[in-house]
Parts: C-alpha cells; sequence; structure tokens
DNA sequence: ACCTGAACACCGTTCAAGT
DNA sequence: ACCTGAACACCGTTCAAGT
C-alpha cells in the first residue's frame, strides 16, 4: 500500500481537475487561461466564468485580478505581442513587407485574438522595438518621416482587418453541419462566382468581363497584395535624390 | 364625450407605446428597429428582447421573420448600403478617392455598423453598381485588371477597419466619467505622447526623433493618407505608354 | 404562417461575507 | 488582500401551444 493509496477522500475531491494540483489562482494563469481558451475556441467563447471554472472557482474570483474582461483580453492580446519576432530585411521595403506578413503570421495563430487589435495602442515592448526598427529603415531609405510614421498605424490596421475577416471567412466554411471546411468553401465561392457570372451582360460588362480577376487569388495573395501595393505607393513618395 | 374616451382600458392598454398603433410584426419594421438599436446605442446592444420590446411582443416572436440575430443584422447593413452613392469622378482617382471618402462617411454614420461588413461579401445591388463604376474606370485609365479587381477587396477592408477603429476610439473618450468627450480624448492623446516621448532616447532615437509625425493628424488625414498610398501604387503598376 | 409565454442554458458584474 | 456564493439584470434560441 503506497502513501497515495491512503490519500483521505477529501484531499483526493480537493485536487480534481485534469491540470493537476490546484492552480493557485495567479494574473498569469488567469491569464494563460483565457489565451488557451482564444487560441481553441474564439475571443467570443471566453467567459468569466469558464476562466474561473479552470481554477474551480467562480467568477467573483477573477476580480481580484483583473479590472473586467475587457482588462483579461488585453492582457492575453499583450502577451502574445510580446512574442513579436523583430523586423529584418535588407531595404525597407524587404523589411516592411516581411514584418507585415510575420505579424499576419502571429496575429493568425490565435484565432480572432486580431479583433482586439481595433482601437487599442499596443502597449507591447516588443512593437515598440519592431516600430523603432522600421521607422529607422524606412526614413534611413529615404521615405519622407511623415509618411513613414503613419504607415505603421495604416499597416497595423490593415493586417488587423485582414486576420479578422480571414478568420470570419473560416468560420462560415466550418458551418455545424459537419461537413468539411474546404467543402463548404469551395460551395460558397461557386455560389459567389455564379451570382457574379449571371449579373446581366450589358449593365456590368466590367464586372462580368473580368470575373477571373474577381474571383482569382486566395488570401495570402490578396493580402500580398494590399501590403505591396502600399508600399509602392510609399517609395512613390520618395523624393528623387 | 369622444369616441377616444369611450375606449376601453383593455384596448388601451393594447397600444401603450410612444410609437402610436402597435406595429404589426413585418420583416421591414423589424429591420428598421435593430437599424434605430444601431444608430442611437451601436450593435452591440441590438438583442433580439429589445427590438421585440417595440413591438411588445417577446424575442420569440422575431423568429417568424429572420432566421436569427446574425440574419436580422445582416438585413440592416444590407438597407444601409442600399443607400450607398454612386461612384463619380473625372480621372480614376479621383473616382476612387472620392468613393473611399463616401463609403467611410456612410459607414461612419450608423456607429459601429462597419463591424459587420467583415467576413461578408455584400449582397447590395448598390454596391455591385459601384463596383461595375470603379472597375471600369480603373481599367479605362490603364490600371491592370488583377490590381483593379483586387483593390475593390483591400479598400474595403481598409475602410472597414478605419471606421470601426474610429468608432472604439470615440468609446473610450466617452468613458462613464460624465467628463466631455474631447477633453477625455486630448487626455489620452497627451498620456499617449508622454509615453513615446519618456522612452529612453539612446535605444529608440528614431521615434522619439519623430513625435510629431507619429502624434500629429487627425483621422481624417490619416485615412486620407491611406487611400492616397493605395492609389500610388495602383498608379505605378500602369506600365508606361 | 404567424405569434406567444415559458423555459433552457448561458452571460458580466456587484455585493456582503468570509479569511 | 484575496476569495467566495448568491444574486441581479441581462442574453439567444427552442419548444409546445395557440391562432
Amino acid at each position: 500500500m503506497t502513501i497515495a493509496d491512503r490519500t483521505p477522500p477529501d484531499l483526493a475531491r480537493a485536487r480534481p481537475r485534469a491540470r493537476g494540483d490546484k492552480t493557485p489562482l495567479r494574473l498569469d494563469a488567469i491569464v494563460d487561461e483565457a489565451l488557451r481558451i482564444i487560441d481553441t475556441e474564439g475571443t467570443d467563447a471566453v467567459s468569466m466564468r469558464k476562466v474561473a471554472a479552470a481554477f474551480d472557482t467562480g467568477p467573483a474570483s477573477l476580480y481580484a485580478h483583473v479590472d473586467n474582461k475587457d482588462d483579461l483580453l488585453r492582457l492575453a492580446l499583450r502577451k502574445v505581442l510580446d512574442t513579436m519576432p523583430l523586423p529584418a530585411g535588407e531595404t525597407w521595403q524587404a523589411m516592411f513587407r516581411a514584418h507585415a506578413h510575420t505579424i499576419r503570421a502571429v496575429l493568425a495563430a490565435h484565432n480572432d485574438l486580431a479583433r482586439l487589435t481595433f482601437g487599442t495602442v499596443p502597449e507591447s515592448d516588443q512593437v515598440t522595438e519592431g516600430s523603432e526598427r522600421l521607422l529607422a529603415a524606412m526614413i534611413g531609405g529615404g521615405v519622407p518621416p511623415q509618411v513613414a510614421a503613419w504607415s505603421l498605424d495604416v499597416i497595423s490596421l490593415y493586417i488587423a482587418a485582414d486576420v479578422h475577416e480571414g478568420w470570419l471567412m473560416g468560420r462560415i466554411f466550418d458551418d455545424g453541419s459537419g461537413r468539411p471546411p474546404e467543402e463548404v468553401g469551395m460551395e460558397y465561392f461557386r455560389g459567389f462566382g455564379e451570382r457574379m457570372a449571371s449579373l446581366p451582360k450589358d449593365r456590368f460588362p466590367t464586372l462580368t468581363g473580368h470575373l477571373e480577376e474577381l474571383m482569382g487569388g486566395d488570401g495570402d495573395q490578396r493580402f500580398s497584395f494590399g501590403i505591396d501595393m502600399f508600399i509602392a505607393g510609399m517609395a512613390a513618395q520618395i523624393p528623387p535624390t
């Protein structure tokens, strides 16, 4: 007979969770649990009750550590932003392009976490450091400082919107029908294409005449396109030497 | 004694609402009520219960007319999009720029309605007509068809993100404290500026060296900047004649 | 077909009471 | 300071029952 076998029932009941010993209620663990729910179910699935349940307690217990649900989500976002790689590249264009794709990939790895970036100024030191390097590269490359400064805003907004839209699209395809998402997605796009193709050719000559261009390209290609247009636009602002 | 005076209590109780005669439960009226709530309180304030209450009934009654809450919000969005003015302008650049500002203004006039455009293909005939004209102008102006086609996507996303962000920012300033939003907004920006200014100059020479450019410009200027960079980027794709 | 009341399974936050 | 159970004022949607 081992020690474990002799554990009294009360003590055994005190640690019933899969996560092993009852995790103490610390801010860090609370934020991690919120992030775990975001990663598995999305931001809308985070509830104070669900987070609290992971610690075998009620929602009221969380309010000793966070102001409210918004505060908790903000902390979860910051934690992810703090893992953001720093921008790197030979030219400001290469750096800008690569970093845009990096930010997109990091955000997209956490379901609809990108939604939380709207209407907030990122508080992450890592993001600040990234902004410093990007701005220095652009200004060093001849981009007018005002163009470089505002470009940080624009690009953040565009990336967040793209990731959010991509996630919502994925959600549509993953309807509750149990059918594979790719199949639903294909059907969705076929339906959209058919609606475009069925437009009267006389009233919509341009739309019906360019179905391939309108329908073509996946999310990655369209995102790249947007970034590249923006970079080209900034490059056009560099005064001739 | 008039007829009205003789109205029995039961009948009087049947029409107690400020909206006069009890509005019959028609889809159109339901969508209008949802839109009224969106315009006064925002999309999050729309609830099936609140909409139903305007018709002196319970939420279950709505389900004879709409599939669910998402469906109702989608219908409200379409109703607004159907009021969108058509693009016009001398050149494709002027048309593109003006229409971007128009879309922004229409969406911004309905609080955070713009949020609903994420992850959806607009079903509005008015939007389809606008796309036809924009696309024709761009291609007619020499913009490669693939660039023109994808630009519709990118610009929709950017406008929606900008309006959504702007609304969220406005929300932050309009905290429950009762203080005037402009004052809260000024303080918020001053705080942000001070945080930027207090960054160590040796580690963040570029950020601290360009505070004016980073902090300057209101929402309109920053939006215009993004649109203009994108237009310049597209213009750079026009092959030399 | 349209409408309804009641119920189900949830929410975020507050509060008095404990330690 | 931290934690808790109970309560408050909400949600979206379903369902059996009505017309």
